[in-house]
DNA sequence: TTTATTTCTTAAACTACTTTAATTTTTTTG
DNA sequence: CAAAAAAATTAAAGTAGTTTAAGAAATAAA
């Protein structure tokens, strides 16, 4: 049982990572033998400001979210990351920095990790894997460039409209605070949209 | 003359590659080598949507403005760049895919260029340049990721301190609309706010 | 240097969103 | 399964930012 769970999440990953680049048997195994298995429990942490991201994070199973605290001790919820996706902070991760974000399990979940040094070995050995992550920072910052860009043209409605569009999954599963704070604007604000948008 | 103007954008540029990565006089000599310098007038585009970016554009004088055009017309600034900085649109420059954005020049200036392909020869001849390219898209990404959070978190008068305070050469340079689109409120809002904080 | 054009300012009326607070519903925990 | 805790809803009053429109100031063009 133990073994099919592990089996799993690899196959999972590897499906991910082809999709990007292609890896030989051996690639893959090599890949995979550098990779550590990790559970999170529910409302436990990934990541705390403060401590150095030391791996990027797949997530194989569950949902998280990454949100940090501003001066008034207000948190705002940055991006969250579901199965298949990646998480971490990436800017602590490339310079081995302390972060500002924090990252917490929404759900009890499963996610498959590589460490710096490890992610640096695998650079040398099988240099397809810095097209991977580069292409992964890549996409990343096409998000992100949209997010602003979107942000600056619509209102909060035609962000929320937008979020449900693009991901479907998570209109359901996160609570509403959690895209509330994400959208930025308040859980009442938004419980009112969807009654009006409901009413239609 | 010509000579003179050339010798100083090409020190510019060495300046700002050496902050990043450490090079060789002959690898200096070959990287400007692949360089192309051009002049822009003010009100003249760099790029326009629906091109594809072939180049990164490193400014050597002058200041230019990234801007989108949404649905209903309306421009909104994305990003400015003046003396020192590098411009285009990494995403269409790195797919080679037609761009979203315009790149404007607000005043007359003078850039150096490098193309995709001398890019992708000069990664295989100097590899230190992947890293510098790297640290480029990271520093980007870093960034936009700090404009999002502070975005969520911060009313227009609390970003438009903080843009002074990041970037004290445009607030004077820079036309007030376009500040104003930058920051995502409108001008006669960002005048109302300038007189309050004079006040202060 | 004058004219034309663009940008900035001001102010009043308006709208999108927040705040506060009370109530209901859902989820979690013992 | 009951009690407790967390999340969602509703509504009223308040505030941040927009819109419209007109005049003043600055900049560009002739």
């Amino acid at each position: 049982m133990y073994i099919w769970m592990i089996m799993d999440n690899t196959a999972l990953i590897l499906t991910n990572v082809s999709k990007l680049i292609e890896l030989s048997p051996d690639e893959e195994a090599y890949f995979i033998s550098l990779l550590q298995s990790k559970t999170i429990k529910r409302k436990d942490f990934l990541l705390q400001a403060g401590d150095v991201c030391r791996y990027e994070t797949f997530v194989c199973k569950g949902c998280l979210r990454n949100y940090y605290i501003d001066n008034e001790g207000v948190e705002h919820n940055t991006v969250f990351a579901v199965e298949s996706w990646w998480t971490g902070d990436m800017y602590s991760f490339i310079t081995q920095t302390p972060s500002r974000y924090f990252i917490e399990a929404l759900e009890d979940s499963e996610v498959v990790q590589i460490g710096k040094s490890s992610l640096e070995t695998l650079y040398q050995n099988v240099p397809k894997f810095e097209r991977f992550f580069r292409l992964l920072l890549q996409n990343a910052y096409v998000a992100q460039e949209q997010r602003i860009v979107h942000n600056l043209s619509s209102n909060a409605e035609e962000r929320y409209t937008a979020f449900l569009k693009r991901y479907p999954q998570l209109g359901q599963r996160i609570a509403q605070k959690h895209i509330a704070s994400y959208l930025g604007i308040t859980p009442e604000f938004l419980s009112m949209l969807r009654r009006k948008t409901m009413a239609k």
